[in-house]
DNA sequence: CGAGCGCTTGATTGAGTTCAAAAATCGTGG
DNA sequence: CCACGATTTTTGAACTCAATCAAGCGCTCG
């Protein structure tokens, strides 16, 4: 499992197998079942995670009881909460939608490792930045797309996944509900849609 | 002008006026008009932009020419286009919304200013993660908040903007017409609030 | 095998949009 | 400083997309 986040690395910087050990050298991989809850919105904290193999997904509750998902993680993903680095409670809760192994990488973990290999630091910063490009699409998307423009974007960005995760989830995702998905899949099937 | 970015810096790290002036010595102030135009999407961002007096407004426009506000930027905000980063088109223009006089922060100049004064490279992870915690916020917000609730939400991120933003720009942040933002206020005002 | 969950479908409702036009505000030149 | 034209905001009426409520189907897993 660790060769995967090690191939991960690799494609993002330049990383000898020996930096990579003495750098990464002990790294946890955690297996976890279907449901199982990796951080409670509230707590503090103490890992991000990096999805080896399965699918994760970060929701917030929001005071009406609601759930919405903020994004899915399936493999190759880094999922975790920032508030952490802050010392603050989490806003957001994360739990596994299939049986999910990943790697834990504790709140400073680039930090810790780029003592070792300095450039870690620019990498920290790209993936940061990507998030934050990602999340600026998704709220223009938010901002003006309908229902079925929303789930078009849903599939151009999570492609695989629209068998993985069930419906409601996803509708979730969009911010609409699971009887106006079900609609719109309807509606894209009639004009000859292929998923 | 300089010095209120100084004073920025101050509140976020301990810094002296030597160190800033070693290492922002030569930062380049600007002034431009109401409704100049600092990038236009499609455009490769040179710099960011740290406001002193005035404020920015950060935006795209979807395929139905549609404007969606992404971000206001007032005094003491920094706004600037992350794909410039990795060296790619900007995916939305910012402007003025009213006269501004702002500091010109060129792309890398943190990392650059960095080798002097190695702790402004956590300074600039702890803005990135509030950039995405905001967004984070504000996502949770659009996949669930009726057109008041977003307004209300608006009024207490930009508690001073109310009356510096006409409501058309405002209504565009919120996802929301004009026409819509309109009622909101009326029924809010019905029901004796008081922005 | 049946209880429960997820998905679908239908009918109804409602929040917000659209279109139109009046009222208020702003800004600019005389 | 005022007046006029343009822009912004408000108001009204009709409409639309998606939400809600409700019921039925099909699957799975306990």
């Amino acid at each position: 499992m660790v060769e995967i986040f090690k191939q991960y690395l690799k494609e993002k910087i330049e990383i000898t197998d020996e930096e990579f050990e003495q750098a990464f050298g002990n790294l946890v991989v955690k297996k976890i079942i279907k449901w199982q809850v990796l951080l409670r919105a509230g707590e503090h904290a103490q890992h991000g995670f990096f999805v080896c193999r399965g699918l994760l997904r970060a929701y917030s509750l929001d005071e009406k009881g609601k759930e919405h998902i903020v994004q899915f993680a399936p493999e190759n993903w880094i999922v975790g909460d920032r508030n952490a680095m802050i010392n603050q409670p989490s806003i957001f809760s994360i739990d596994a939608i299939e049986e999910t192994e990943l790697i834990l990488l504790p709140n400073n973990f680039l930090e810790a490792a780029a003592t070792q290999i300095p450039r870690l630091l620019t990498m920290n910063v790209t993936l940061l930045n990507n998030a934050i490009r990602f999340m600026q699409k998704r709220i223009s998307m938010l901002l003006g797309a309908t229902a079925s423009e929303r789930y078009l974007d849903f599939l151009k960005i999570y492609p695989n996944l629209t068998l993985r995760v069930p419906q409601w989830m996803i509708a979730s995702y969009l911010g609409i509900t699971p009887e106006s998905l079900s609609r719109v899949r309807k509606e894209l099937a009639k004009n000859h849609f292929r998923p």
